[in-house]
DNA sequence: CGGAAGGTCGGGAATTTTTCCCGGTTTGCC
DNA sequence: GGCAAACCGGGAAAAATTCCCGACCTTCCG
């Protein structure tokens, strides 16, 4: 029996997830989460063989809930499940230990069959996921490769309009500490001003801008 | 009965949906459409009482699937259902005939009793959608409107990434003056960092967003 | 005509934000 | 263990922004 944990901030994906999963024999799903605090503490009380985690949580990121979760049960299979396809996020979530990638494009038959191969230690990725994934190799080291995951999730949270202040008190830190971040990042991006940091984010796919921007 | 109609380009959402309200008395779904195109075939062919639209579907927008079940169907009910509470969209889809907005932060429950109240003929809301409503009505003709001639050239050239000093050279002004112009616009505009800044010109048609960002 | 209202332009000082530098802690890896 | 790198935040200097001011000009209207 594999057992399923759901992070995903939309109360009606994770009901329609229940709903697939638990038909499906060998699966069962042990818990549910809407943000990465709670994930993390899902983590401290169930044990999973697999969480299913969406990327775009409300308050902060998938990232956030990933690092949290596999601190506490490193035994833990992360299967990330998003609608974004950018190249940020998706090696965002495999440093950040995520064993594979699917899209929200992905049918329900893919769904199941990649947490079974998840539990059993194998990688899986959407076919546009692994172009992402070849393109970045062939790329090299984009721009926003080296940031840091802490770094990285500042920098998603202010280009969508997050304060600095408001991403302080989401990720539970210093005002200051993310003041700090922001000055580094600014450096390792090479940004003086904060159109181009929108830019770079919205060329990895960080944000799609005319969602975000658009009409 | 009522007869829904699932527009969505998420394989596993419109799964979700499909478990979710077939299992509720009263409700039945009658068909599934991912893109635009495809609602309308549908429309064609199956009768409907509501249609469930996620507005960010995959090759064009929600809004146009909208607009074409509509012309085939005039009966039918259109309730939204976005991740977007972006005002551009809320306004678009009332514009185009929906009769409510829900967005996928909502409860089933809620989804469910929304699905009921439309099919009776009401008019169904998040609460952070009547928010944006309220806020829009507010807001009047839109928030660049009062700017002066000075001010919405200066904000025009900012966000195709110009810089101060930049700008005032253009302008044969002291850099100090558009300084002071920008503190203007910040304040008019009720935006604390450029991103919102970028954001609203861009609302309103004041730039190219892929120029903009020197593309 | 006079005068109020609003736009334009910029200086100077206060205020806030950003930067720079620091040290401590934790984590992963030879 | 020792090293490198990430994480976290304090403090002070440096830079940017805001606030407040006065001057000039045009427009509109009683």
């Amino acid at each position: 029996m594999i057992r399923i944990i759901l992070v995903d901030d939309h109360a009606v994906v994770r009901n329609g997830y229940r709903r697939l999963l638990d038909a499906e024999p060998g699966l069962q799903v042990v818990g549910e989460a809407a943000s990465a605090d709670e994930a993390n503490a899902l983590a401290l009380r169930t044990v999973a063989d697999v969480a299913l985690v969406d990327l775009s949580l409300r308050g902060s990121s998938g990232i956030e809930a990933i690092r949290g979760m596999l601190a506490r049960q490193p035994a833990l299979k992360v299967l990330v499940l998003s609608m974004h396809e950018g190249a940020g996020h998706v090696t965002q979530a495999l440093r950040s230990g995520a064993l594979g990638y699917l899209t929200k494009y992905s049918e329900p038959a893919e769904v199941i069959d990649g947490i079974r191969r998840i539990a059993a230690g194998k990688r899986v990725f959407s076919p546009e996921i692994a172009q992402v994934l070849a393109a970045e190799a062939i790329d090299g080291d984009g721009a926003l490769a080296h940031l840091t995951p802490r770094e990285f999730e500042v920098l998603r949270m202010l280009v969508h309009g997050e304060s600095a202040s408001g991403i302080a008190s989401s990720m539970h830190l210093s005002p200051k500490t993310v003041l700090n971040y922001l000055t580094l990042i600014r450096q390792k991006l090479d940004a003086d001003n904060d159109f181009k940091l929108l830019h770079l984010a919205a060329r990895h796919g960080l944000v799609d801008i005319h969602h975000a921007l658009g009409a």
